[in-house]
DNA sequence: ACTAGTGTTATATCTTTCTATAACACTATA
DNA sequence: TATAGTGTTATAGAAAGATATAACACTAGT
């Protein structure tokens, strides 16, 4: 996984994990890699996976069992919140972005579309 | 302007002041407001408003001509291809940040769309 | 010349993030 | 009960970003 340095580290993971949740990667109640396996593989320190961790489980996506493991929360409905919430915003982001720049809704809507055309054809 | 302590401030107002001439707010070969006025008006030091701008002046999008102020550079070319970039930047971040999710093309529009209507409705 | 308005640079200090390293706590199983 | 696997926490140091404050450099107009 690449990190954007603009952002920090410990939020792109978590951001990373959700993303693998929602997308069905890890499924409800599935364990989660070892935090020092995640260190390994993400390259970075052990803190900053916990620092990602400790957030999600506030939030209540991921289940600390000391001794076994981080676990997805079982709670389906949570998730399917979570998945609402990124879509939302994500799509609030885009529309945000274009808007500032004086787009009309139509607009943004083909630009969007444009830019899945020119996708298709060189693949970026 | 509201700024995300997720992203250095001096880059978010690199973005602020490509937006507002791309908008147009700012035309070709305008005089930038002063340093410390900027920095008044954004509420933040000096020295990060100069961050900005030394970059943009790098990327030559201003032209700083000292004891006189700030310039948008005069050369439209050069402002057309960042509002492309511009466009292109943020289309690729949102289409990514769904295909991760596991949605399909036809999935990533509709979700734009969707966004679109719901907001016409109740104005977020 | 002086002055007001402007850009530019420097110093010291604070905060956040990330790191390396280590230790401690708990679980499951041989 | 020993051990391997796991989560948790702590310390000290490095690096980046932001701040307050100050000084220096240039331009334009009086």
């Amino acid at each position: 996984m690449l990190f954007d340095d603009k952002v920090p580290i410990y939020y792109q993971i978590k951001n990373y994990l959700y993303h693998r949740i929602v997308a069905g990667d890890l499924q409800l109640g599935d364990k989660l890699p070892a935090v020092r396996q995640l260190a390994v593989d993400l390259t970075v320190n052990v803190n900053t996976v916990q620092r990602a961790l400790r957030e999600m489980i506030a939030e209540g996506y991921i289940v600390p069992q000391r001794g076994r493991g981080n676990f997805v929360t079982a709670d389906a409905a949570k998730i399917t919140t979570l998945k609402h919430e990124l879509l939302r915003t994500y799509s609030q982001a885009f529309y945000r972005q274009l808007h500032a720049l004086k787009l009309s809704d139509t607009e943004i809507l083909q630009a969007i579309e444009t830019y899945i055309e020119k996708r298709r054809d060189a693949d970026d």
